[in-house]
RNA sequence: GUGGGUGUAGCUCAAGGGCAGAGCGCCGGACUGUGGCUCCGGAAGUUGCGGGUUCGAAUCCCGUCAUCCACCCCA
């Protein structure tokens, strides 16, 4: 007998899961529809091509591929892969349709991804995104509304506490340049840095040694950033501002620096007057593992959650791959963690209670073989009338039946027995309190309604 | 990818070489027109899977799969 796990990694949504999924989504959906976002869907599957080579070596590596059918088979080739995140094929879809898609493309999309890894908590194998990206503009408004959409939804979920660690690729480059890291090690570095709130100081440093680059290049940029954090700590009315004043001192002339640094400048200018303003903080630790961004990026921490509920940043490159040579369409996205966001709603008890409803507002029951088309019957006119129904399924004892309706925490049963029947009446009983009355068929759906307190 | 924990009834868990158990749930009855409370009865397990040690293995050993935790990385 096969086993009735869902592969690794994989869940089954069951109806009390795929309530509070639908929950979270609608109003990430919703809060990306009011920023003048559009929706798009695209395919699970890709062809390899199209993936490879865009998430840097890691990523590659973590591509769910789809072996080559036919008489290719054993060749362990493979010629289609799940998609990876939502980013790439958005690109796919800007170059192929570059000619009929407005100027400025602005999108939304909502879908699961694949990734090989190995599931852990919070972490899976078939994950949602919620991804919002703006395409056509290297405007730094962009970043401003992305931020504030993430920043909405967030809040609109109930979430207070986050905050949107801020950096740009470019401010990184000039420090990393400054310190004496050379060009080719960029990646290298990025990486031990970003370790640094995990491993701290000296993690860091022999994370240096073992990649093989200058330790006083390391100790320059942990002293940087120490400065930083204690110049943030500070100087609570201007964070920000103080931690921009130091990475300008010592980026010094390095032009991406200076290009990076004023970016976020005019970024920090144009938040004040958005959702994101209280909560963008500069962090020039803040790395990013993906290859293609160039520009911003910006992570979303809480501080009750290792990873981050969501992150993004501009990738002018991106669109360009899909293009004849040289050609280049700027964008800039988000992405939110739907699975990360529901771990830490759940833990901390976010839901609103109406979630843990029941599927029906009230249970027909049925009297016996005779009585089943009447109880179908008084089924369809509370439906009519707007109220979710359950018929029961068989003519079983009628306690079977109570008890059935209130382990589905259905608030009330209506019961159409023989007297009823003869009298055209029907008993409707309020399982919560047991209280039930007997009225008239037509007053039925009306009763029913004053029972569980929808409006008529 | 690394290290560790755990797999026993539908669920939560006992039994640590000598007859596989409890609570909850489920089914039936006390109550043939009414759920929750109570009482009585019942069904239910190849102890994840495969091998080994032993007179005898849920228990010890090896392998494998699943799952959880901490790393690595990420959403």
């Amino acid at each position: 007998m096969p086993s009735t796990q869902p592969a690794r990694g994989m869940r089954d949504f069951l109806p009390a899961d795929l309530r509070r999924r639908a929950f979270v989504i609608d109003v990430i959906a919703r809060v990306y529809q009011r920023y003048g976002f559009e929706p798009l869907e695209t395919p699970a599957v890709e062809n390899i091509e199209t993936l490879l080579g865009k998430y840097g070596e890691e990523g590659n590596q973590l591509i769910f591929k789809i072996l080559k059918r036919g008489e290719h088979a054993a060749s362990g080739q493979a010629d289609l892969a799940l998609r990876y995140d939502l980013t790439v094929p958005l690109a796919r879809v800007v170059a192929e349709h570059r000619a009929t898609l407005p100027k400025f493309f602005k999108r939304y999309q909502i879908q699961p991804v694949w990734r090989a890894d190995r599931p852990a908590r919070g972490r899976f194998r078939e994950f949602y995104q919620c991804d919002v990206d703006a395409i056509g503009s290297t405007s730094l408004m962009v970043e401003a509304e992305l931020c504030a959409a993430a920043s909405e939804a967030l809040t609109t979920l109930g979430f207070a506490d986050f905050s949107i660690r801020l950096n740009h690729r470019a401010v990184l480059d000039g420090m990393l340049s400054a310190a004496g890291v050379v060009a080719g090690q960029h990646g290298d570095a990025l990486v031990a840095l970003d370790k640094l709130d995990k491993i701290g100081r000296d993690g860091v440093l022999k994370e240096f040694e073992a990649r093989g680059l200058a330790p006083d290049s390391g100790e320059r940029l942990l002293d940087l950033l120490a400065r930083i954090a204690e110049a943030q700590a500070s100087s609570l009315a201007d964070p920000n501002g103080a931690a921009l004043h130091l990475l300008a001192e010592f980026v010094g002339t390095h032009e991406a620096g200076l290009r990076g640094l004023a970016e976020l400048r005019d970024l920090l200018a144009l938040a004040p007057a958005t959702a994101a303003a209280a909560h963008l903080r500069i962090d020039p630790s803040l790395a990013r593992g993906l290859s293609y961004y160039t520009g911003a990026i910006v992570e979303i921490a809480v501080p009750d959650l290792a990873g981050s509920l969501g992150g993004g940043g501009r990738y002018d490159g991106l669109v360009g791959m899909f293009l004849e040579k040289g050609a280049q369409i700027p964008a800039c996205g988000f992405s939110l963690g739907l699975e990360r966001i529901i771990v830490v709603m759940t833990e901390r008890g976010m839901f609103p209670a109406s979630l843990a409803g029941s599927s029906a507002d009230v249970m027909v029951t049925v009297w016996n073989a005779d009585a089943r088309a009447a109880s179908l019957a008084l089924a369809h006119d509370l439906r009519a009338a707007g109220l979710r129904v359950d018929v029961y399924p068989e003519a079983d004892k009628l306690g079977k039946q109570m008890k059935y309706a209130a382990s589905r925490d259905i608030p009330v049963a209506a019961i159409l027995g023989d007297d009823e029947v003869a009298t055209g009446m029907v008993a409707v009983k309020d399982l919560r309190s047991g209280a039930q009355v007997t009225v008239p068929r037509a007053d039925v759906a009306a009763h029913v309604r004053g029972v569980v307190a929808l409006p008529a």
